[in-house]
DNA sequence: CAAAACAAAAGTGTATACACTTTACACCAT
DNA sequence: ATGGTGTAAAGTGTATACACTTTTGTTTTG
């Protein structure tokens, strides 16, 4: 069971979501995603039905798909689960720390600057994103990286709903600073990092505005 | 979209695996559980799909669907995880308690004790698990509350698999600590004795067995 | 008799068909 | 003009059809 095109399409949309070229709100119509990915709406609802499960698109009874707009409250309940994950999946890094590891985690750091010099919004959500779950993957629990990926996926619709551009740089000091105290093996100080980091993202994050909608054709071309 | 058919389904297997009348290994076939369910199999596959996003069933490529037989060193990931999410819900709990949050509780650790003095296997395991589950909606974070439900789906499948039966009697009592940390709103010891609860859980598995194979039509019925 | 090869049966993967619900829009009444 | 009503179009929900894969059991061959 389980074929690999739904895969691929689920993987479609939830970049499409997560990159904001599918503002939240909008409708997901099956013919429209069918032809367009040329297959019938059996993969597409596949696609859906798991989406939906992930959190990032929300399933009307009878009236179809429709990309997640997260409320702020759901928001802050998503970070703060982050925050009781990443704290302790820091420690556990500390733990079990290697220079490998370091060196892979310097490397992520230069490619968020390099995205933030550029002007390229989504792809620096996406990279900043993609901090932590490197950081989890690295921590050695799959189930743990599995979970905080999903969460982050979640939290990067929230975050290109609400964040301000300003503190995205911000960001990559702050992981700048986490790596720096990981790599001196400082639990103590990698963990206090992580949790203000945490918090910072959170409070930056403006609950008041309202998006335009958007078609798909135009949006997954 | 979304039927609640589908839901029935997913329910009516969920309870069959976490109470182990359907194996671990077990073939899940589309037809016989369409027939079984008076459904056709588009319904079943839908059901099937979300069960294995939360782990409790397998999908294999052109083969099919099985139920779940999750390794010692996933159960052991499981396990870390709820212990980070737990210790730090406990936290939260603690925060907002209620006299009547208190009184809930109470009543559930009643039936847990009933529950294991009429050596109800199944009804033992999901009680225990189902007290993680009621903290977590008590503590005022959905978000936390439904992750936490799956997770301990997930380790109720690992329970039945792994706990010898001694132990479920020395959860119970652990529970009990618990709520009165909790109702004294002692923050330190609640939390304490949540982390030590869990990693007693996991130090009592057994993950040395086998399990037999079992055939869908007599779990179900 | 054992092992390989083949054929039939069972089962999964995807597309399509059709009933039923919601939405859109024109038409009528006021 | 406006508001309500009815009808057509569009869309979702479930079942079924069919191609293709795996499994199983039998026959053939060494």
């Amino acid at each position: 069971m389980e074929s690999s095109s739904t895969q691929l399409i689920v993987q479609a949309l939830t970049k499409a979501i997560v990159e904001h070229r599918l503002h939240p709100g909008s409708k997901l119509a099956e013919q429209k995603l069918a032809d367009h990915f040329g297959v019938s709406r059996t993969l597409v609802r596949q696609a859906l039905l798991q989406l939906s499960q992930h959190q990032l698109v929300r399933l009307e009874p009878a009236r179809g798909a429709f990309v997640s707009a997260p409320s702020a409250v759901e928001a802050r309940q998503v970070f703060a689960v982050r925050r009781m994950l990443e704290s302790e999946m820091t420690r556990a890094f500390v733990r079990q720390a290697t220079p490998a590891k370091i060196r892979a985690l310097r490397t992520h750091l230069a490619q968020e600057k390099r995205a933030i010099d550029s002007q390229d919004a989504p792809g620096r959500t996406e990279l900043l994103g993609d901090f932590h779950v490197r950081l989890a993957e690295l921590s050695g629990n799959d189930v743990l990286a599995q979970l905080l990926s999903q969460l982050i996926s979640r939290c990067a619709l929230i975050t290109l709903m609400y964040q301000t551009r300003s503190a995205a740089e911000h960001s990559n000091d702050e992981h700048v600073d986490i790596v720096r105290a990981l790599a001196a093996r400082d639990e103590t100080l990698a963990v206090r990092l992580m949790g203000e980091h945490l918090l910072h993202v959170e409070e930056n994050l403006a609950f008041d505005r309202k998006v335009p909608s958007n078609d798909i054709s135009t949006a997954l071309s």
